[in-house]
DNA sequence: TCACATCATATCGAAGCGATACATCCGCGC
DNA sequence: GCGCGGATGTATCGCTTCGATATGATGTGA
C-alpha cells in the first residue's frame, strides 16, 4: 500500500522521505498518514528491490537541493512498470477502505476497464458491509446495546451513501467511455 | 485496542478463542474483524499478564463444555480492575476510528464522565477532519485530480454526517445526566 | 461410510505504528 | 550578530496486527 503510494508520487517527481510524507497527506486528503516506522523501511525495501534509486550528490551549485543530509529518491523504469502493474491488481484486499484510497488516489494513470473493476469491487465490498448492518440492526431490534445500535446506524448510512457516491462514479466511467472507447483524455 | 474488547466480553461471559472473534464481529458490527494472528497473542499476553486466566478442564459430565482442544477464558478480578481503567482512558487515539468503535461497544460500562469525554474528544478529532477536507477542496479547485476531489467530498460528507450524530449523541449524554445525575441507568 | 463444512488452535513473516533520538536549518526577537 | 525555538530531515526500536497457512477434531448429510 505504502509502496504503490510511494512509486505513484516518484512518479510525478523525485522527493526525500519527509517530503513524500507530507505530500501523502495532502494526496490522501488527510484520510491517511503513514509514519516514519513505515516510511524509512519501505524506501529501503524499494531501494532494494530496484524499483526506486537514491539521486546521487546534488549539483553543488544548487544550493537550495544540496540541504545536507536529504536522501532523495527517484522512481526506476522497473517501478514505473511495477507501479503499472499494481495500479491495475484488483482484488479482495483492493477494496477495503485505505487500499481503495490509495488506488483512487492514482486513478487518473489507471486504464479505465482497471478503474471499472476496482470501482465495481469496492461497491460491492460495501454493499456487503451495508447488507450486514441492515440486518443486524433488523433483528436484536432491542436486546442490542444502545450505542452498539447507533454506530451500527451510523456505519449503515455512511455505506447507503459510498454506494450512491460510487454508482454516480461508475455511471461516469461509463458515459466517458461511451464518448471515448480508447484511453480517455486526462 | 484487541485487549480491550477481549477484556470485554469475557466480563460478560467466559469463552474461547473462536467464538471471542466471532463475538468481536457481531458487537462491531462487522467495522473491524480482528484476524487469528492477533487473537491468539493476545489471549497469551492477557494470560501471562494475569488479566484472565484458562478455565480447567470442564467437567466431564457437560459434554457440550468438554470439547477437545478447546481453551476457555475467564476474566480475573486483576482484569476487571484494568478494563474499568481502559475505558476511562481518552487521549488522541481513543479518538480514532477503531479505537472509538471498540469503546462505544462497551459504553454501557462506561463511566458518565468518561463518556462524555470520549464521546467531545471524537467530535474534536473529526471536526479537525472537517476542515482539513474542507480547506482542501477550497483552495486547488481545479488543478487537484477529479478523482482526488471525489475522494475529499465524501470524506467531508462523511464528517459532516458523523459530527451531527456525535451532537445528537452528546445531547442525549447531557440529558440523561439532567435526570439522573449518578450513574445513569443501563 | 466418507466427504465436506465448520470448529478450533496455532505460528510465520511482513507491514505498520508511536515514541524517541538526534542532527540541521531558518526566521525572529533581542 | 547571537541565540533559541520550531520546522526539516533521517533513522531505529519494540510492539501490534495482518493474511496466509498448517493441522486436526467434530458434526452433518448424501
Amino acid at each position: 500500500m505504502l509502496e504503490l503510494a510511494i512509486l505513484g508520487l516518484l512518479h510525478e517527481a523525485s522527493a526525500h522521505g519527509y517530503e513524500l510524507r507530507k505530500q501523502l497527506g495532502v494526496r490522501l486528503g488527510g484520510f491517511r498518514l503513514f509514519s516514519y516506522g513505515s516510511l524509512y523501511p519501505a524506501l529501503r525495501r524499494l531501494t532494494r528491490a530496484g524499483l526506486i534509486a537514491e539521486d546521487p550528490a546534488p549539483d553543488p551549485e544548487s544550493a537550495a537541493w544540496s540541504r545536507r543530509g536529504r536522501r532523495v529518491y527517484r522512481i526506476t523504469a522497473e517501478g514505473k512498470e511495477r507501479f503499472a502493474e499494481m495500479l491495475s491488481e484488483s482484488g479482495p484486499q483492493t477494496w477495503d477502505d485505505e487500499s481503495f484510497g490509495v488506488h483512487l488516489a492514482f486513478f487518473s494513470r489507471t486504464p479505465a476497464e482497471a478503474r471499472m473493476r476496482i470501482l465495481e469491487g469496492r461497491r460491492r465490498a460495501v454493499e456487503e458491509r451495508r447488507e450486514g448492518l441492515r440486518s443486524a440492526l433488523a433483528r436484536a431490534g432491542e436486546q442490542i446495546d444502545r450505542y452498539t445500535r447507533e454506530l451500527h446506524q451510523l456505519g449503515l448510512d455512511s455505506s447507503e451513501r459510498e454506494v450512491r457516491w460510487l454508482n454516480e462514479l461508475i455511471e461516469n466511467e461509463r458515459a466517458e467511455f461511451r464518448d471515448a472507447p480508447e484511453t480517455p483524455p486526462e
